[in-house]
DNA sequence: TGTATATATAAGTGAATAGTTATATATTTA
DNA sequence: TAAATATATAACTATTCACTTATATATACA
């Protein structure tokens, strides 16, 4: 896990963003795979639009790239970013998300088969 | 760096006190060393009250100490905190601030003594 | 004991933020 | 091409937040 130097301000903008409890979960769950709008609305008590402006917010500094796939957006940390390094540092003291993953296999909103 | 899983309420609460340029930078200072209020606001352009609202958050979190040495009231990271790897983690990504602790010994706002 | 210094607290203000509902856009499918 | 689904955007609102000035409290020292 390297360590890489970033200016003051671009950190603490980064750790803001980490500092909300809904996208450091999403963090959490893209460190797992990648998931669509609606997968993560699965496992959080807020609206679509509300999912949206987070992922905006997480695209927008760089840290989530995104992928249509037909109807569905795909959304996928950017491993490239500069930040990266942090966003993996810091999520590996996250709990496990692997409960709320297995409650999106099971709704399975994007009817995804299992084959 | 031992990690130690938080539950996800805390680590956000803990990031977003990070999130903030001033406090993110106190608290790389205060890594280096412990300091007063008067010295911290030798590397700040905010007033004092300001400097002392942020580390009552950080107190608050239980991420620093205070200890009085008769005038003053000497700030340092509480390694005894449950964050405390975490915050070591995050600090180790901020850019040397070795500047801003020679600024400080240089105004020497204590009238600290070399010897 | 009075004055200076260090720090904290109170109160107020403007900007940022996370959420909402309503609506627009894009894609798929009947 | 029309209806359904997925997502984004716009507009609004309530809350949080970082800052300020004014003031209170605590310690040191003449």
């Amino acid at each position: 896990m390297q360590k890489v130097p970033t200016d003051m301000d671009q950190l603490s903008q980064v750790l803001k963003l980490m500092g909300d409890k809904t996208r450091l979960t999403i963090s959490a769950l893209l460190m797992k795979r990648e998931l669509c709008v609606c997968e993560l609305l699965e496992v959080f008590d807020v609206s679509q639009p509300s999912i949206s402006q987070h992922l905006r917010k997480l695209k927008d500094a760089g840290l989530v790239k995104e992928t249509r796939k037909g109807q569905w957006i795909y959304y996928s940390l950017n491993k490239e970013s500069e930040s990266y390094p942090l966003i993996e540092n810091v999520l590996s003291f996250t709990p496990d998300v692997a409960d709320k993953i297995a409650q999106i296999d099971k709704s399975n909103p994007t009817q995804r088969c299992g084959c």
